[in-house]
DNA sequence: AAAACGATACACT
DNA sequence: GTGTATCGTTTTT
Protein backbone atom coordinates (compact mmCIF):
# COMPACT_ATOMS: atom_id res chain seq x y z
CA UNK A 1 0.00 0.00 0.00
CA UNK A 2 0.92 3.65 -0.51
CA UNK A 3 2.07 5.45 2.56
CA UNK A 4 -0.52 8.25 3.25
CA UNK A 5 0.64 12.00 3.56
CA UNK A 6 -0.20 11.75 7.69
CA UNK A 7 2.54 9.07 7.25
CA UNK A 8 4.81 12.04 6.41
CA UNK A 9 3.20 14.86 8.49
CA UNK A 10 5.56 13.88 11.23
CA UNK A 11 8.56 15.32 12.56
CA UNK A 12 11.74 14.06 10.57
CA UNK A 13 12.70 12.34 13.61
CA UNK A 14 10.18 10.08 13.66
CA UNK A 15 9.99 9.60 10.48
CA UNK A 16 13.01 8.72 9.57
CA UNK A 17 13.71 5.33 11.47
CA UNK A 18 10.09 4.19 10.32
CA UNK A 19 11.12 4.28 6.84
CA UNK A 20 13.89 1.52 7.27
CA UNK A 21 12.40 -1.47 5.39
CA UNK A 22 9.97 0.58 3.41
CA UNK A 23 10.07 0.48 -0.57
CA UNK A 24 9.91 3.63 -2.65
CA UNK A 25 8.97 2.83 -6.29
CA UNK A 26 9.44 5.35 -9.41
CA UNK A 27 8.06 4.02 -12.66
CA UNK A 28 8.53 6.15 -16.04
CA UNK A 29 8.77 5.23 -19.47
CA UNK A 30 12.27 3.13 -19.12
CA UNK A 31 10.08 1.10 -16.25
CA UNK A 32 9.83 0.64 -12.99
CA UNK A 33 12.87 0.21 -10.32
CA UNK A 34 11.97 -0.24 -6.43
CA UNK A 35 14.13 0.18 -3.66
CA UNK A 36 13.73 -0.82 -0.37
CA UNK A 37 15.87 1.47 2.10
CA UNK A 38 18.17 0.20 4.36
CA UNK A 39 20.05 4.29 5.45
CA UNK A 40 18.29 7.47 6.14
CA UNK A 41 18.95 10.99 8.02
CA UNK A 42 17.16 13.38 9.57
CA UNK A 43 16.73 16.98 9.36
CA UNK A 44 14.80 19.33 11.45
CA UNK A 45 14.03 22.75 10.07
CA UNK A 46 15.42 25.97 11.44
CA UNK A 47 16.55 24.64 14.90
CA UNK A 48 18.56 22.37 13.11
CA UNK A 49 22.23 23.48 11.49
CA UNK A 50 22.86 20.95 9.54
CA UNK A 51 19.45 21.36 7.51
CA UNK A 52 19.69 22.80 3.80
CA UNK A 53 16.22 25.40 5.68
CA UNK A 54 18.31 26.39 8.46
CA UNK A 55 19.59 29.95 6.92
CA UNK A 56 15.79 30.19 5.66
CA UNK A 57 13.98 29.85 2.65
CA UNK A 58 15.70 29.84 -0.74
CA UNK A 59 14.78 28.71 -4.40
CA UNK A 60 16.76 25.50 -4.00
CA UNK A 61 15.24 24.81 -0.39
CA UNK A 62 11.57 26.25 -0.70
CA UNK A 63 9.97 22.34 -2.06
CA UNK A 64 11.16 21.56 2.33
CA UNK A 65 8.95 24.44 3.19
CA UNK A 66 5.82 22.45 1.54
CA UNK A 67 3.44 19.75 2.01
CA UNK A 68 4.89 16.65 3.81
CA UNK A 69 5.26 13.43 1.37
CA UNK A 70 6.57 14.93 -1.55
CA UNK A 71 10.18 14.54 -2.75
CA UNK A 72 12.95 17.55 -2.01
CA UNK A 73 15.79 16.62 -4.51
CA UNK A 74 18.51 18.92 -4.48
CA UNK A 75 21.68 18.98 -6.74
CA UNK A 76 25.32 18.86 -5.05
CA UNK A 77 28.76 18.69 -5.47
CA UNK A 78 28.56 20.14 -8.89
CA UNK A 79 26.92 16.59 -10.32
CA UNK A 80 24.92 14.62 -8.09
CA UNK A 81 21.35 14.65 -7.39
CA UNK A 82 20.14 13.52 -3.74
CA UNK A 83 16.33 13.16 -2.65
CA UNK A 84 14.54 13.70 0.35
CA UNK A 85 11.03 13.33 1.76
CA UNK A 86 9.53 16.07 3.26
CA UNK A 87 7.99 15.73 6.77
CA UNK A 88 6.27 17.72 8.99
CA UNK A 89 4.28 18.52 10.95
CA UNK A 90 2.90 21.18 8.77
CA UNK A 91 5.31 23.31 6.93
CA UNK A 92 8.06 23.07 9.13
CA UNK A 93 10.91 22.12 6.78
CA UNK A 94 11.92 19.33 7.73
CA UNK A 95 13.14 16.43 5.38
CA UNK A 96 14.47 12.86 5.48
CA UNK A 97 17.00 11.72 3.26
CA UNK A 98 17.70 8.59 1.28
CA UNK A 99 20.47 7.13 1.85
CA UNK A 100 20.93 3.76 0.85
CA UNK A 101 18.70 0.92 -0.27
CA UNK A 102 18.77 -2.47 -1.64
CA UNK A 103 16.98 -2.81 -5.06
CA UNK A 104 14.04 -5.11 -5.26
CA UNK A 105 13.15 -4.57 -8.30
CA UNK A 106 14.14 -3.32 -12.26
CA UNK A 107 17.74 -3.91 -11.22
CA UNK A 108 18.28 -4.37 -14.80
CA UNK A 109 17.24 -1.15 -15.57
CA UNK A 110 18.94 0.93 -12.04
CA UNK A 111 22.12 -1.37 -13.56
CA UNK A 112 22.15 0.79 -16.78
CA UNK A 113 21.36 3.75 -14.90
CA UNK A 114 23.85 2.86 -12.85
CA UNK A 115 26.85 1.54 -15.11
CA UNK A 116 29.74 2.20 -12.81
CA UNK A 117 28.18 0.00 -10.22
CA UNK A 118 30.41 -3.38 -9.59
CA UNK A 119 28.25 -5.14 -7.75
CA UNK A 120 24.20 -5.56 -6.67
CA UNK A 121 24.69 -4.00 -4.20
CA UNK A 122 26.51 -0.61 -4.99
CA UNK A 123 23.33 0.05 -6.64
CA UNK A 124 21.82 2.18 -4.67
CA UNK A 125 24.50 2.52 -1.50
CA UNK A 126 24.69 6.62 -1.37
CA UNK A 127 21.91 8.98 -1.19
CA UNK A 128 23.51 9.76 -4.95
CA UNK A 129 23.50 6.29 -6.54
CA UNK A 130 19.88 5.94 -5.01
CA UNK A 131 18.88 8.74 -6.60
CA UNK A 132 20.35 7.73 -10.02
CA UNK A 133 19.10 4.04 -9.55
CA UNK A 134 15.80 5.74 -9.60
CA UNK A 135 15.85 7.88 -11.92
CA UNK A 136 15.07 11.27 -10.26
CA UNK A 137 16.58 14.40 -10.98
CA UNK A 138 15.80 17.59 -10.44
CA UNK A 139 12.73 17.52 -12.83
CA UNK A 140 11.13 15.47 -10.22
CA UNK A 141 11.94 18.13 -7.36
CA UNK A 142 8.65 18.71 -5.05
CA UNK A 143 6.37 15.25 -7.00
CA UNK A 144 3.85 14.10 -4.54
CA UNK A 145 5.26 10.58 -3.15
CA UNK A 146 1.72 9.54 -1.75
CA UNK A 147 -0.50 9.68 -4.64
CA UNK A 148 -1.82 5.72 -5.12
CA UNK A 149 -1.22 5.33 -8.55
CA UNK A 150 1.12 7.94 -9.17
CA UNK A 151 4.53 7.67 -10.69
CA UNK A 152 6.65 8.06 -7.53
CA UNK A 153 5.73 6.11 -4.41
CA UNK A 154 6.55 4.82 -0.88
CA UNK A 155 4.81 1.61 -0.14
CA UNK A 156 4.53 0.08 3.29
CA UNK A 157 6.66 -2.73 2.91
CA UNK A 158 8.24 -4.44 5.60
CA UNK A 159 9.06 -2.29 8.08
CA UNK A 160 12.53 -2.71 10.24
CA UNK A 161 12.04 -4.51 13.61
CA UNK A 162 13.17 -2.00 16.20
CA UNK A 163 15.71 -4.05 18.02
CA UNK A 164 17.83 -3.60 14.31
CA UNK A 165 17.44 -0.27 14.22
CA UNK A 166 20.92 1.39 14.74
CA UNK A 167 21.52 5.25 15.11
CA UNK A 168 24.47 7.11 14.81
CA UNK A 169 25.83 10.98 13.79
CA UNK A 170 25.13 12.59 10.74
CA UNK A 171 28.08 13.11 8.67
CA UNK A 172 29.84 16.13 8.11
CA UNK A 173 27.86 18.52 10.13
CA UNK A 174 29.83 21.08 12.51
CA UNK A 175 28.95 23.51 14.77
CA UNK A 176 26.53 23.94 17.24
CA UNK A 177 24.47 21.31 16.51
CA UNK A 178 26.74 18.43 15.61
CA UNK A 179 26.55 14.97 15.89
CA UNK A 180 22.99 14.85 17.15
CA UNK A 181 22.50 10.69 16.49
CA UNK A 182 19.59 11.33 13.42
CA UNK A 183 21.26 9.21 11.21
CA UNK A 184 19.69 5.70 11.24
CA UNK A 185 20.18 2.36 9.64
CA UNK A 186 18.78 -1.67 9.61
CA UNK A 187 21.78 -3.63 11.37
CA UNK A 188 23.42 -5.57 9.17
CA UNK A 189 22.60 -4.78 5.54
CA UNK A 190 25.08 -5.43 3.24
CA UNK A 191 23.58 -1.72 1.29
CA UNK A 192 24.76 0.22 4.87
CA UNK A 193 28.32 1.26 4.79
CA UNK A 194 30.31 0.59 7.59
CA UNK A 195 29.98 3.38 10.24
CA UNK A 196 32.05 6.19 10.43
CA UNK A 197 32.53 7.69 13.98
CA UNK A 198 33.30 11.22 11.77
CA UNK A 199 34.59 10.95 8.36
CA UNK A 200 37.42 12.62 7.24
CA UNK A 201 36.45 14.86 4.75
CA UNK A 202 38.85 17.51 5.44
CA UNK A 203 42.11 17.19 3.00
CA UNK A 204 44.35 19.17 4.03
CA UNK A 205 44.67 18.91 7.97
CA UNK A 206 46.77 22.25 9.35
CA UNK A 207 48.40 19.62 11.97
CA UNK A 208 49.94 17.23 9.48
CA UNK A 209 52.08 18.08 6.94
CA UNK A 210 51.84 15.98 3.92
CA UNK A 211 50.82 11.55 4.76
CA UNK A 212 52.19 10.50 1.46
CA UNK A 213 55.80 12.92 1.84
CA UNK A 214 54.68 14.70 -1.44
CA UNK A 215 54.32 17.97 -0.26
CA UNK A 216 56.27 21.06 -1.00
C1' DA B 1 35.58 28.08 1.03
C1' DA B 2 32.69 24.48 2.35
C1' DA B 3 29.29 21.22 1.32
C1' DA B 4 23.62 15.99 3.24
C1' DC B 5 29.12 12.78 -2.63
C1' DG B 6 30.90 9.41 -6.17
C1' DA B 7 34.50 7.56 -9.31
C1' DT B 8 38.85 6.13 -9.48
C1' DA B 9 43.25 3.99 -8.35
C1' DC B 10 45.44 1.27 -5.38
C1' DA B 11 46.08 -1.73 -0.96
C1' DC B 12 44.80 -5.62 1.38
C1' DT B 13 42.35 -10.26 2.09
C1' DG C 1 35.88 -9.12 -3.08
C1' DT C 2 36.35 -5.16 0.19
C1' DG C 3 38.31 -0.97 2.09
C1' DT C 4 40.44 3.74 1.77
C1' DA C 5 42.57 8.12 0.17
C1' DT C 6 42.29 11.62 -3.32
C1' DC C 7 40.05 14.81 -6.19
C1' DG C 8 36.31 16.79 -9.57
C1' DT C 9 32.53 20.08 -10.12
C1' DT C 10 28.49 23.75 -8.80
C1' DT C 11 25.64 26.08 -5.46
C1' DT C 12 25.31 28.57 -1.67
C1' DT C 13 27.20 31.33 2.02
Amino acid sequence: MTLPGSFFDRPALAVAPDLLGRVIVHGSEEGLVAVRLTEVEAYEGADDPGSHAFRGRTRRNEVMFGAPGHVYVYFTYGMHWCTNLVCGPGQRAAAVLLRAGEVVEGAELAAVRRPTARSARELARGPARLTAALGLTGAHNGADACRPGGRLQVLDGVPCEASAVRSGPRTGVGGGGASRPWRFWADGEPTVSVYRPHAPRNRARPDQPDARGLGA
